[in-house]
DNA sequence: TTAAATTCCTGTAAGC
DNA sequence: TGCTTACAGGAATTTA
């Protein structure tokens, strides 16, 4: 599922192909996609617009467009979703919602088997006021993002760790994935209360969330279920994972078999035994 | 305000 | 083989 790295890689190498790009038509196929505005609206205020640049924001891809004023056409992939720009007249892939047409013969294509993933089009102040986006926490492989920044947030609560790395508030990006990786590199067990880590314990937090996030990135993200580029191939990190997807298999730093608990609603593997 | 539970959605795989 | 059922999870929404 396509998390910080994984959307990162996909707005990496879109940037280069459509930062200049004309948008010539939109067809909504599958209306409930777009949550803003309406359908109609929406591809109305899309076409002719020319993309000037191309940011990620949590797990957002944000295309920012002319016309002076500060439309973003925002991307969410959620579960299963792919946004890719390819030749126009290639076959069309099934679970196909949305497609857009542009100037230089390419078309952008948004794909999503199990449409969890959403398309939003509107300032990023009218997007938050209207609760389409939302108030993102601070980017986690952002240098200005201290240990000491992550301490702050987690002291003051008490829902266990693993909730609150999940919480995009809290920081903006991690999904389950990196949010059980982290806590196994930084050695702290996702069910404590976040109120109980010690600084100590959050600085390993900070570094491993780092690390791990700029090494899946490196390595142009996890291909679990179906993760894919935005030119359609997979990514290698899924290789590295070392506790998400490996319940009850050993532990690759002791060889306890790794336990699988239920947080947050979430499925979430750790080592009771490396994590304290 | 916070935390937990529920909902959406479909492909996949397990179980009978 | 074919059917039913459980499961996967990001985040908005609802409930406590």
């Amino acid at each position: 599922m396509p998390e910080l790295p994984e959307v990162e890689t996909v707005a990496a190498d879109l940037r280069p192909h459509l930062v200049g790009r004309t948008v010539r038509s939109c067809e909504v196929r599958f209306p409930t996609i777009v949550r803003h505005p309406d359908p109609d609206r929406f591809a109305a205020l899309l076409t002719g617009r020319r993309i000037e640049a191309l940011t990620r924001r949590g797990k957002y891809i944000l295309h920012h467009l002319d016309g002076g004023d500060d439309l973003v056409l925002v991307v969410h992939l959620g579960m299963t979703g792919q946004w890719r720009c390819v030749p126009a007249g290639l076959p069309e892939p099934d679970h196909l919602h949305a497609v857009i047409d542009l100037d230089d013969g390419t078309q952008l294509r948004y794909r999503d088997v199990r449409r969890f993933g959403r398309l939003l089009l509107g300032s990023e102040e009218e997007l938050v006021a209207a609760r389409k986006l939302p108030r993102l926490g601070p980017e986690p492989i952002d240098p200005a993002f201290t240990a000491a920044d992550l301490y702050r947030r987690l002291h003051v609560r008490r829902a266990p760790l693993k909730a609150l790395l999940l919480d995009q508030m809290l920081v903006a990006g991690v999904g389950n994935i990196y949010a059980d990786e982290s806590c196994f590199r930084a050695r702290v067990r996702p069910d404590r209360p976040a109120n109980e880590l010690s600084r100590r314990a959050v600085g390993r937090l900070h570094a491993a969330l780092g690390e791990l996030l700029r090494e899946a990135i490196e390595n142009r993200g996890s291909s679990v279920d179906d993760y894919r580029d935005a030119w359609g191939e997979m990514g290698r990190e899924q290789h590295l994972l070392r506790v998400y997807g490996r319940g009850g298999q050993p532990c690759l730093r002791c060889g306890r078999a790794l336990a699988v608990v239920r947080l947050a609603g979430r499925t979430t593997v750790f080592c009771r035994r490396c994590q304290r």
